[in-house]
DNA sequence: CGTTCTCTTGATGGGTCTCAATATGCGTGG
DNA sequence: CCACGCATATTGAGACCCATCAAGAGAACG
């Protein structure tokens, strides 16, 4: 999800946490660019599991492929306060062929959704609790890096560990131990909604063996 | 991933079991679609835990997002002997505007990827090993349905209890014992490399609440 | 007709969940 | 400015789901 500019100037937003950017089933004329500020999709189950399926980060494209389908399949909703850009669609379609091509940034930004799906799976599916966590950690700091907000090795990261356990599949609780134990091992410093990166290669290792 | 016909004659192959179809990183000229037979595409981690991302059943076109990166991120392999048809890049675009139009029908297998990806991630994040079974069972009948190779709620299922294993992202121990108990309960049957639902609406309830 | 997969079953341990209680911080309104 | 409520973080105890290890029985296959 790479950040690009509009000759057209958008109408920037003002989004409270908690607020939702779309809603399930709901149909949409526009894409969202986050600008500042955290959001997610999410999947509420009815006895109350939510599972986290998508994170939005500053120069994120929130959901480009409603570009494709017309409607939102699963909410979005503000984790944090945020300022958005809305993107009509019409404005995507008009800038294809360009320069700066909408519909092909659209494209690549569904296939970065879709590497991002796959690298998920593989962690939910054959991953420990604590690599998860590292993992999932690590990712964050590199997706923030090319913003300027990571200054050697702190960044914000506003996440609750409610929010962290919905993304990694585990309980809140255990969320809570597993950074319990990476303080004590010195490896991240957690506090204030900020992050801290002590011992980025422990960091790294924790996070499970690369791809083969 | 639906079903479509190219006016070229493209080069239909038998694909043996085991054999891969893409390997980690290679460059390729065309897709796949599958025509007979089942495929995975998958995710081998060092120390041997492989994660399963998609399968490929008859009708399915392989990994369509070829088209537009030019290469395969991860192997491809049978899970059966198959037969495929290659597709060229092409023959796709040429066909794009048609009737059947090449390019729609590779981004309409996409979306669907996606949509899948999601619903895979809540079942890897927030699901039992009993529900993450049961849904896949029930999945794989829906999806062999419209090829009429369900009659009956019988249908083939060419998978070992590894390669579940693999795909819901437990042990292959546990799923043999999951498996003894769906048939202890009379839900399913499942022997000789075919599945039987004997108790269609147990499974879909077992399989999990529904979205909200 | 042995070799290799695949399936099955038991025993044991550990990772993680659930429940519960307490602390801590933060925003709101009196 | 303080009191209150609510969200969040922390910690303990106990239970359970599932992994791991191991061994054996079929089944498939060259």
């Amino acid at each position: 999800m790479t950040a690009a500019k509009l000759e057209t100037t958008p109408t920037r937003n003002e989004i409270r946490r908690h607020k939702h950017l779309a809603r399930r089933h709901e149909n949409t004329d526009r894409i969202f660019r986050v600008e500042e500020g955290w959001a997610c999709q999410y999947r509420l189950l009815p006895d109350g599991r939510r599972q986290i399926i998508a994170l939005f980060l500053p120069g994120d494209y929130c959901e480009a492929q409603w570009v494709l389908t017309g409607h939102a399949n699963w909410p979005v909703v503000a984790l944090t306060d945020m300022f958005v850009t809305e993107i009509p669609f019409r404005d995507i379609r008009a800038h294809s062929g360009h320069e700066f091509d909408g519909m092909k940034s659209m494209l690549g930004s569904i296939m970065h959704t879709l590497k991002s799906h796959e690298k998920w799976i593989v962690n939910l599916g054959r991953m420990s609790a604590t690599e998860r966590i590292c993992a999932l950690l690590h990712d964050l700091v590199e997706r923030l890096r090319p913003t300027g907000k990571v200054v050697s090795d702190h960044c914000p990261m506003p996440l609750t560990q409610y929010d962290l356990a919905d993304i990694v599949g585990i309980s809140s609780v255990h969320v809570n131990r597993v950074l319990q134990m990476l303080r004590g091992e010195g490896v991240i410093s957690l506090e204030a909604g900020r992050l801290a990166l002590l011992n980025p290669a422990e960091l790294r290792r924790l996070g499970g063996p690369a791809h083969a």
